[in-house]
DNA sequence: CATTTTTGTAGGACAGTGTTCTACTCCAAT
DNA sequence: ATTGGAGTAGAACACTGTCCTACAAAAATG
């Protein structure tokens, strides 16, 4: 009968908590579990911090997708000496995040949602100091390391999306058919 | 005061009609404009016939994407004789028809939609068969066109999911980026 | 041509959504 | 110790997908 009050969370946590609570959500039960009750119900928190601490839903998916490109920029460098074999591993810890979070890579490229944009650019930047690592070894092509790094930024996500939206055909193996691309890129960027 | 009756539309039409509207509707208003009241509103339709044509409003947003890749099919393909220039042409219809339903395009590979299988897998049959003739002209290398097909389809996809997302460094310019990728690709499937 | 069945429309209803508002209460800094 | 900021609780609004009933018109049947 007695509807006891929940205990107050301190200011400093709710942000946080909303964050991690909505990529829990997501990743468990999919975007559509998204709500604003939702999540703060998962955070433990009133649905009005949502209002408090973010813009709405929009600024929370925002600060959510953000925080997925922090997470990202650290998880696809690699640190191999030979220039080729970080290439490569950047490309394989490109997939592995993508596969550890499917429906948050899917919803950090939406047009839905907008990163921060100097989170964003830094986990770019991971690759371009890549692509120019491949430069000074002379195993890339010369020229604009930013422009060469999109190219292959591209490449590498067009093969993630198809694959987390099952629109590749079904009897490729999606693993195999990856390190076919990884070396369709390296072949064409080589020098 | 007085509500008139709107006329009946005839049965054959209901369904065309509600396609066409929800792509209209979809790329002036955006995919938040989507909803079922007012895509039978702009059909001229009563809300009802989207779940007596359809399986509510997931079937008719399939039925959008199924649409859009049967256009999309039929928008991609190229018949210039010469291999290389053909692949090259394909590209650019794929760009084309990705600017010009920007919306649309994103919905087609988005989790939410699920397009007829047929029906996908004959665009995607499009390009195998642009494969298939650049490895009779020894233009691309040997292997599976299925698999060759898959990649070249992952990085076209990728330049433009990325370019609709706007996820690309805003100093590079689209047009130019997209025609360096082609080459890549060209690069790396070359025989 | 007359009758019956199918299928569109009208309008209301339901639960769930994002959002905002008010009231209350607790933590923290002055 | 007091005050003010910041959390919670809960109601309210318009809008969403979905379903239901009632009625009318088109289409198929005789």
């Amino acid at each position: 009968m007695s509807t006891v009050k929940n205990p107050r969370t301190p200011a400093t946590e709710v942000r946080a908590n909303l964050i991690a609570a909505a990529r829990q959500l997501l990743e468990r039960e999919g975007s559509d579990a998204l709500t604003v009750r939702g999540v703060a119900a998962e955070a433990g928190v009133a649905p009005m911090g949502v209002y408090n601490h973010f813009d709405g839903k929009d600024g929370l998916l925002d600060a959510v997708v953000t925080d997925g490109f922090r997470e990202f920029g650290t998880r696809i460098a690699a640190t191999d000496s030979d220039a080729a074999a970080r290439l490569l591993a950047a490309g394989r810890n490109y997939r592995a995040f993508a596969l550890d979070y499917p429906r948050l890579y899917e919803l950090m490229f939406s047009t839905k949602c907008t990163p921060d944009d100097e989170v964003a650019t830094g986990a770019f930047g991971v690759l371009v100091d890549i692509i120019r690592y491949g430069q000074a070894a002379n195993l890339i092509m010369a020229g604009d390391p930013d422009s060469l790094a999109a190219q292959v930024w591209a490449c590498v996500h067009g093969a993630m999306s198809l694959e987390l939206a099952e629109s590749q055909p079904p009897f490729l193996d999606p693993a195999e058919n990856y390190e076919h691309l990884l070396l369709l890129v390296a072949r064409g960027i080589a020098a």
